[in-house]
DNA sequence: CAGTTGCGCTACGCTCCCGTTGCGAAACTC
DNA sequence: GAGTTTCGCAACGGGAGCGTAGCGCAACTG
């Protein structure tokens, strides 16, 4: 028998084992550059190397190309979703939303985002893996929220589940894109859109 | 006097004038490229030239730098904005939904879109000049529909604006981008959006 | 110990694109 | 016709990044 068990069991073979900083630092450095802006497509594999203080070499032993470095990279990103108590949906929508907006003030999150939303035409599997870690989550936890208030009764019965998703999520992002560029939005953002949302824009007699 | 009047009055030079059909051409080439998908950063001036069947000093000779040239080629799209009949709040909101998310339906268009967001950190100018061209006189249409409404009572006196519009284009917009990637949203999102913003999610009791 | 594999590094030939130059023809003015 | 400018085209030297190979050392196995 000429392998070794690992802790684990599974047979390691000879020879000088794969550094895991080293690919940590591989990771973080992809990470690194694609949060200061640089798009999938500028990424080269030199940079990455440079970054991580690594030969191009370490890269290539690991992933074959670009795409499956950055598909990696973004798998060990977790986004913070914060606990909703169930107090009232109110609450726990005006709580969701702000943590969407306070990401949102971060650059590196502004650009992940802008990857996930424009190279998802480009690279399928990169918006597949984003949507799965990113999206999916929230998605479900709104989702939550939502039923929740169905059930007790403070939101209508009938309400359409994805439109009031869309809603929410679409309005912050909008908000946070487009209202002047480079102006952060108001701190209140999260209520306002929740109350608007809420309320409907109809008046009472209608 | 070695200059000669044209109709407009302006002094013409000597010499073989620039041709107007090469800078179309030159024009559309980038806008089809773009469209293509290649981002702002992967556009050569190369690719251009070929695509427009022009030599690259036709290119040089007019544009210094390839930023002016796409920010020229946005400045020539003229978004479609539907006559907003004002018939009924719902009616002209409706309408003004659909129309995005049939434009979200063009590939060129949805190309066009992920530039203006994603390149927005990168090249401020050509987020100012898409903001100014596509995005304001939207905004302007919208904001119409809704201050008209406010003042027949049709929508609350009180309604916040901003917040508004904000929850009606970012959630077609949130739909036609993440719902499912690949899939068209369903064919009445926009009746759907614009019945539940209306109405409001919370049931009537509370 | 010998054998194997990973490490960082340098260097290689290759491709793409850059921005510029020179060419002969075309399209103008005077 | 003489002069001027633009045209498309081909070519240039140069930089950046590709993916690979070879170096000598490091870190393992047996």
């Amino acid at each position: 028998m000429n392998m070794r068990q690992t802790a684990e069991g599974t047979a390691r073979p000879a020879g000088r084992p794969r550094s895991e900083k080293a690919e940590k630092a591989i990771v973080d450095a992809t990470l690194d550059l694609l949060g200061e802006g640089i798009g999938v497509a500028e990424l080269s594999i030199e940079a990455i190397a440079a970054r991580a203080g690594v030969g191009k070499t370490t890269i290539y032993r690991r992933w074959s190309n670009k795409e499956d470095l950055v598909v990696d990279a973004l798998a060990t990103l977790k986004p913070p979703i914060p606990p909703l108590s169930g107090t009232s949906v109110r609450d726990d929508l005006v709580t969701y939303l702000r943590v969407l907006r306070e990401e949102s003030s971060h650059q590196r999150t502004r650009c992940i985002m802008n990857i996930a939303m424009s190279d998802s035409e480009r690279h399928p599997r990169l918006a597949e893996r984003f949507r799965e870690i990113a999206l999916e989550p929230r998605r479900t936890a709104l989702r939550g929220v939502l039923r929740r208030g169905m059930e007790t009764g403070e939101l209508r019965a009938d309400l359409d589940e994805e439109m009031a998703m869309a809603i929410l999520s679409g309005a912050i992002m909008w908000y946070t894109k487009w209202h002047r560029s480079g102006v952060e939005p108001p701190e209140d953002v999260a209520e306002r859109i929740v109350d608007e949302a809420l309320t409907g824009f109809r008046a009472s007699g209608w």
